[in-house]
DNA sequence: CTGAAAACTTGCCAAATGGCAAGAATAAAT
DNA sequence: ATTTATTCTTGCCATTTGGCAAGTTTTCAG
């Protein structure tokens, strides 16, 4: 669809693979077919196995991905050794270590595909200078950053004031696809649980809405 | 300090009266100091009195304030209607709800001061023609919101892998000076305890204090 | 200086969550 | 298809945190 008046505006030209990224960044910050071709033509393609580190801690994350299929986790080690999820990724988000990426620094985290995946990306420097040429790009850019901030500080109130399985039940409603890729065990340090702990609230979820 | 050269260097002079907010801009992102005396001109003297409201729920933050001098909190009602520490702020920050300010919505959470207190503020037009027209004032800015995610992701792992006396012990010798303006129960709620658990942490914590 | 309000502490018990270990179910590898 | 590893569930009990209410201390306005 976005693509149909191509072949008579040139400057617009986007290729049909792009629809995705278009429509995330349209939805993001609005603006005109030029400013969204130019600034889409900066991101190429790239596949992650499973299993593969979009960025691993100790080293900067070189990757400001959109992630058009597949999904992904981050996650650091504490104290004890024990993984902890830091977020979770599914299809059509942007995956980066924002810390480490903008700072150019090296990261804290480990992001993994847990499935094969297929992003749009675009490195630091190309983003720099991308961002100093087109202010509209800026827009976007200083946005994906502050809607980040803002969905972690509902994650934070989250956990200052709900209940785990409250965490869970909204987590479940939200983004139930999440469930059919990443493992419990995942999910539990991501809401703030242990397995454990998770399983059981699961169990006593499914029967409050048997009930209902 | 800062302003020695000032009187035979026109356009880097900058009044004395705003060493604070320059150190801090330079410490965030260094820059010379002609760059400096352009960003640090767009900010204006704005004081609060105690109780004042840097900015209400359903209202848009009309300021990004650095703050020189008091003590303020962000908070918002849970369900049940009590009162959630959101953010802590202390001299020497920038204070405003960022998510407001930089998409011009309503605010969903409160800013209070809980002392008089000075600030430097710009608001959202000034900040966005400054932004335009300096580069090095964009990437500070960029920094700004940056480091604010990162900590707050560290608060979000802290809540995640840490327990609430650990919190409450970081909080303590991070910014001791909170505790002497801040009555507990905010500080609780910060934490994510409630004001009893939190008086009985203080005294677990004094009493593993006095051993070591 | 005094009285009211707010802040803080503490005892008692309830609820939520964790830790460990064993067993069941599922997925992955050969 | 069989084996192996991983994931998930569950019972038992310990630990952490919460809720309520009473009492104490501190703060602050008049």
């Amino acid at each position: 669809m976005l693509c149909n008046l191509q072949l008579i505006n040139f400057p617009a030209m986007i290729p049909e693979e792009k629809n995705a990224i278009c429509e995330f960044i349209l939805k993001t910050y609005p603006m005109s077919q030029e400013q969204l071709a130019s600034v889409v033509q900066y991101f190429k393609p790239k596949a992650f196995h499973k299993n593969d580190f979009v960025v691993e801690e100790g080293k900067i994350c070189q990757f400001y991905c959109f992630m058009e299929e597949g999904f992904m986790r981050a996650y650091t080690y504490d104290h004890a050794g024990n993984e902890v999820t830091t977020a979770l990724y599914s299809p059509n988000q942007i995956v980066c270590d924002l810390s480490s990426f903008f700072k150019q620094t090296p990261s804290q985290e480990y992001i993994q595909s847990l499935t094969n995946s297929r992003v749009w990306y675009i490195t630091f420097d190309e983003l720099q200078h991308a961002f100093h040429a087109m202010p509209y790009f800026r827009e976007f850019g200083r946005l994906i950053l502050v809607n980040s901030y803002t969905q972690l500080k509902q994650r934070m109130l989250s956990m200052l004031q709900e209940t785990a399985e409250a965490r869970y039940a909204k987590l479940m409603e939200t983004n139930p696809v999440i469930f059919q890729k990443v493992p419990l065990k995942m999910i539990a340090s991501y809401i703030g649980v242990t397995d454990t702990s998770l399983s059981r609230i699961r169990k006593e979820y499914a029967k409050n809405r048997a009930k209902a």
